[in-house]
DNA sequence: TGAGGTTATGTCATTGGTGACATATACTGG
DNA sequence: CCAGTATATGTCACCAATGACATAACCTCA
């Protein structure tokens, strides 16, 4: 069988598995989570100023409530789709959508 | 019951669903599509900087080359998560993300 | 006090995203 | 021409994200 070769190949890439690259996952994990949680903090700034309540939010998105409580909650089973879905049916901006993507500064509004 | 009350509530926010509300939820939808897009070009930039396989950027983040593959190619299958999580596995600075994240402009690179 | 509105929390069935694998295609250098 | 390497495409079993629902916890204001 040729596949042999193939299999190598593929079981290849997967030899590795080091301290240094686990902890390097964990650390852009924390990335991750941060820009999540600037951009729900974006949210609650759009909503608020739009106006909206989260039902409200909810049915432009096609979404629950509680979702949407979920979503602002930070909790750990929303993904970032949900999110920016989120953000730009609450009205959100290019603009903001971008800002809310540079987390760190957390200066002055 | 006193849950008639509340059903009433809950069935209040789902009353809409106006071809309008439809129309303003694929747009929204479009422009996922879009940030996404940008995104994914941003990410086959950032790797081939780096001068990193598919297979390599796998690796790093835990993933198939196949995966990676799809990310790249727009399969719709791909969630911005996975496809944020690439990004920072190439190693994109947060400033390569932010612009990402300004759609529209396809000028000069 | 309680009715009406808003937001938070818990749970669950269904769906969607995922890694993994197989395989195909493409582009080299020998 | 054939290895070798990189990328693309299709499929699938498994797990995580989702909408929906129930209910609780707040807040005003009359």
């Amino acid at each position: 069988m040729n596949n042999t070769r193939l299999k190598k190949l593929q079981t290849a890439g997967w030899k590795v598995g080091g301290a240094k690259d686990f902890l390097k996952l964990t650390d852009e994990e924390a990335l991750l989570v941060e820009l999540k949680l600037s951009l729900t903090a974006a949210l609650k700034q759009a909503r608020a100023k739009r106006h909206l309540s989260q039902i409200e939010l909810a049915q432009r998105m096609g979404s629950s409530q509680s979702r949407v409580a979920k979503i602002e909650a930070g909790d750990p089973t929303v993904s970032l789709d949900l999110i920016v879905r989120a953000l730009l049916a609450a009205g959100a901006t290019r603009l903001e959508l971008q800002r809310a993507f540079l987390p760190k500064e957390k200066i002055a509004a």
